[in-house]
RNA sequence: GCGCGGUUAGCUCAGCGGUAGAGCACCUCCCUUACAAGGAGGGGGUCGUAGGUUCGAGUCCUGCACCGCGCACCA
């Protein structure tokens, strides 16, 4: 074995044993309840990040804690295919082959499309495979949401919505990304501030006798104005309400009227009113009967306008159109100003809210039955605030529009009558069908399958409805999709509803609240009990990592320089509660020493085991330090549980790290260094064996790799035979001796001590040397007496005498009740001794009248409990008794 | 504007009613045959701010400031 741990080997050997041996393959089992997690699927947009990374590193080391405790586990994999972004890099493959592709058509995009799935899906599963996840990637069991099955189920799910009455067709005011030229949910779209300008515009009456001055940021958007609006209550324009006022620039003749939901302190409290491309204006349009007029097209450039703007881009527009007010002297002022912009949460583009007809999911009644399963706390949230955001996110609801106008997802199931509704269908010069405009006359024709005719004419000339769903449709679907819903298959009927979910925050939304939905409405089931949410890896300075930003740490490259164990450690001990992990290469160096010191302890007991055996715990023959470090192993673990089953990954396994590493490699091996020689050995031996073991199991979820390797080189050690660590369970000796616990302390005190005074008087660590201890406290005495082996090997002793001899030299300590004396050889730093003496004195003087005026105190008397006043009683005491050992001490050098 | 978090050692955070903690970083000593990716020791914080409750407050309550996030508005 190298004295270095060396990961790159070890991870391929298991990576390749564990994918052969089936393991983490389903298995239906009816005697046995499943544990199942369905994986978040990864987009197909590249390669795996470090938030993926995280994300599936916290999922395995649940499935693997659970499949430890025995239960029957499966992890679902897959990959979704991430409808805009994926659709996004094709075209950016397309662009550096100089391809448009509209030039291609529709067909050619998606054969393009689908290679790539198969090179990307493929390089995504080796990825996860990588970081150790405890998945069967084998093709049957790997899904895809646009594969066959998941087709179907969209299909399926879209027409049960539509037979409920919980789809529509409609014209609605969207959000419209330009850039990648379709509609997006009200989710999609992220808000960012930016520096603008406020304008503020003269409207002249009709009659010319005095203007309006309406405020804007979008002066472009005038051209499309057919209203001004004011606050009824506004004093300033109530005799204006009513009058019309000539529209600058177009010339058109557009009336002021009144709304209360105008603001009268912004601006000039009078707005402008362009319905076709504000929400708020769309809407008092639609109360006072307003025209609607469109002047930004679909790709984001101006229409139906006065030439001289026609075609132009919107914000070229708006500096022409605002040179154009300043010159004929319309502009009264124009102000600096902060606003919130939306933008595409896939490219980053403005949004332009637009008028358009779109397929939308009434929410109300879904959300209903999930605001009640979450209020019951059916779901669980860990941690419990995400509970709350949802809720509020759920009863505040509006409805989803789930088409996009992209070529790459899911085609509506939706046919439409090329006979009856002529007009409103629209191709291009492919003869490809581009849009359905329904107020011309298309009827959509929901169906799962394409109808051979239509239901009025009859006609056998039907095209399908060009838009495809919305990429979180199908993921909505995923934790029943996966098991091959609708079809009621037993994998179905056997492992939905899953265990738990694990994901983070930022799909909340657009996923968890909608796979809720989804699952209580076509499956009237919870689709999983627990939702775990995790936070985001930013990069050490708590920046979001971007490409654009150069920040991004490639979780690959982490992995092949430090191990995947060593990257699976760091996140997961900075996971705790859900927080964002500041990540750097520089954090992760903690992690790679932990595997290196759990292997080397590893090494240490191979090195010394000959051909012993675990065998049973003999109680009779421990001693001290054997009783107390199976008393913290049983402790430990029974707190490793709680936190485990609490979804406290990080909490637990921080508690192993400080166990492993503080108190049984660097107190309890130690120990056993005196005793490997002797007739101990084999008790000793039994005790490492035991501890490395079932520490192993503990981190085994953590860090599967180091750990597997070194069971496998303890299985001919001990009684078990499971190939694979994961296969194993936990069984720690229920054994818990206090008073080991409490002296082990007070040694480890008096040993500290000893250290403490070798180090600040600079005597040689390698210089063995003689003490005297003495006490009056004659039970610590005793223990100090007992196990005088202890102390003096690991503080390098050869001789402790007891009793004070006079005429030597000394440095002093005190420790838990023992006066500590190191023999030396020259009169050595007394000022320093006494330096150090005095200024534990000033310390105790402080602490022991703080709490001497605690006891005097009447009230804390009367009202603290009882045993706080003995604790503190005590304290005094003991401390007291410090003191005087302290004074007589110093009094003596 | 509403809501949710946060503000504790240089950094990342734990502690949530009884003498301020951990890891990393830093300083000193040491290659002691498991591990220098190691061992031993050490320095370092009036716990954001102002009040309040309490015998006692990082710890509970209220206001404020600052940071982050979500939702809404955003002319």
């Amino acid at each position: 074995m190298e004295k270095v741990y060396n990961p790159s080997y070890v991870e391929e050997k298991w990576i390749d044993r564990w994918q052969k041996s089936k393991i983490f393959s389903p298995n239906i089992d009816k005697t046995k309840k499943p544990f199942t997690v369905v994986i978040p699927p990864p987009n197909i947009t590249g390669a795996l990040h470090m938030g993926h990374a995280l994300n599936n590193t916290l999922q395995d080391i649940i499935v693997r804690y659970h499949r430890m405790k025995g239960e029957n586990t499966y992890w679902v994999v897959g990959t979704d295919h991430g409808g805009i972004a994926t659709q996004n890099v094709m075209e950016k493959i397309l662009k550096k082959e100089n391809v448009n592709k509209n030039d291609i058509g529709r067909e050619n995009f998606l054969k393009r499309m689908w290679s790539w799935y198969r090179e990307c899906g493929d390089t995504i599963l080796n990825q996860l495979k990588k970081l150790g996840c405890s998945i069967d990637f084998s093709k049957e069991n790997v899904r895809f949401t646009m594969d066959e099955e998941r087709t179907k189920a969209v299909i399926s799910a879209f027409y049960q919505l539509w037979k409920n009455d919980l789809i529509y067709r409609g014209k609605r005011m969207i959000n419209w990304c330009p850039r990648c030229y379709t509609a997006l949910s009200d989710i999609e779209v992220e808000y960012e501030e930016e520096k603008s300008k406020l304008w503020y515009i003269r409207y002249y009456l009709e009659d010319k006798t005095g203007y309006i001055v309406v405020a804007t940021t979008r002066p472009e958007t005038m051209l499309g104005d057919t209203a001004v609006c004011v606050n009824p209550l506004d004093e300033r324009y109530k005799n204006l309400i009513g009058k019309y006022l000539i529209l600058p620039i177009v010339g058109r003749k557009i009336k002021v009227i009144a709304d209360e939901r105008i603001d009268m302190g912004f601006g000039t409290g009078a707005v402008k009113i362009t319905p076709a491309h504000d929400p708020l204006d769309y809407e008092i349009a639609q109360k006072h009967f307003l025209d609607l007029v469109v002047v930004i097209s679909d790709d984001g450039r101006m229409i139906n306008c006065p030439d001289k703007y026609l075609g132009m881009k919107i914000f070229k527009a708006r500096e022409e159109i605002v040179g154009d007010l300043k010159n004929s002297n319309l502009i009264e002022k124009e102000e600096d100003y902060v606003h919130n912009v939306g933008k595409c949460y896939r490219c980053n583009s403005h949004i332009e809210p637009l008028v358009s007809e779109q397929w939308f999911v009434k929410t109300k009644p879904l959300a209903q039955k999930a605001i009640e399963v979450i209020n019951s706390n059916k779901i669980e949230f860990y941690p419990e605030k995400w509970k709350k955001m949802l809720l509020e996110w759920l009863i505040n609801i509006e409805d989803w529009c789930i088409s996009r106008q992209i070529w790459w997802g899911h085609r509506i199931p939706a046919y439409y009558c090329k006979t009856c509704s002529n007009k409103g269908i629209i191709t291009n010069s492919k003869g490809e069908v581009v849009k359905i405009i329904m107020e011309k006359g298309a009827k959509p024709i929901v169906s799962e399958i394409k109808p051979a005719n239509c239901p009025e004419c009859g006609s056998i000339d039907l095209v399908q409805d060009p838009d495809v769903l919305d990429t979180w449709f199908s993921s909505a679907l995923w934790p029943f999709s996966v098991f091959g819903w609708p079809k009621q298959t037993e994998q179905l009927k056997y492992f939905y509803p899953t265990s738990v979910l694990v994901t983070g925050y930022e799909i909340l939304y657009l996923w968890v609240a909608r796979m809720i939905m989804s699952g209580l409405f076509h499956m009237n089931e919870i689709p999983f009990s627990k939702v775990y949410v995790h936070g985001i890896v930013r990069d050490r300075h708590g920046q979001k990592m971007s490409k654009s930003k150069g920040n991004v740490i490639d979780p690959l490259e982490i992995m092949q320089k430090y191990g995947t164990d060593a990257m699976r450690f760091t996140l997961a001990i900075n996971a705790g509660s859900g927080k964002d992990i500041p990540f750097s290469e520089n954090s992760i160096v903690g992690g790679r020493n932990f595997i290196n010191k759990l292997y080397n302890v590893s090494r240490f007991l191979f090195i010394n085991i000959k051909d012993e055996k675990e065998n049973e715990l003999q109680i009779n023959n421990l001693d001290l330090s054997d009783k107390w470090i199976l008393s913290r192993l049983y402790n430990v673990y029974s707190n490793y549980q709680r936190l485990m089953n609490e979804y406290m990954l990080s909490e637990a396994l921080d508690l192993i790290y400080g166990f492993v590493w503080d108190e049984f490699c660097d107190w309890y091996i130690e120990l056993s260094k005196i005793y490997l020689s002797g007739n101990e050995r084999i008790q000793k031996i039994s005790i490492i064996l035991n501890v490395i073991k079932n520490s192993i199991k503990m981190l085994h979820p953590f860090i599967p790799f180091v750990t597997q390797e070194i069971y496998d080189s303890l299985k001919k050690y001990i009684n078990e035979n499971f190939e694979f660590i994961t296969q194993s369970h936990i069984y720690v000796y229920n054994f818990y001796d206090q008073d080991s616990v409490k002296n082990m302390e007070v040694l480890m005190e008096i040993i500290k001590e000893i250290r403490t005074l070798r180090s600040e008087f600079s005597i040689h660590p390698a210089k063995e040397i003689n003490v005297i201890i003495s006490s009056n406290n004659d039970d610590n005495l005793h223990l100090v007496k007992d196990y005088e082996l202890y102390i003096k090997h690991l503080a390098k002793i050869k001789n402790i005498d007891y009793s004070l001899m006079y005429g030597v030299k000394t440095i002093r300590g005190f420790a838990k009740g023992c006066q500590i004396y190191i023999i030396v050889e020259n009169d050595m730093d007394a000022d320093k001794q006494k330096i150090r003496i005095a200024k534990e004195i000033e310390s105790l003087k402080i602490s022991i009248s703080k709490w001497k005026s605690m006891l005097s105190n009447s009230k804390f008397i009367e009202k603290a409990p009882q045993s706080e006043v003995n604790r503190i009683e005590e304290l005094v005491k003991e401390n007291t008794l410090k003191l005087d050992k302290l004074k007589e001490m110093i009094s003596e050098l």
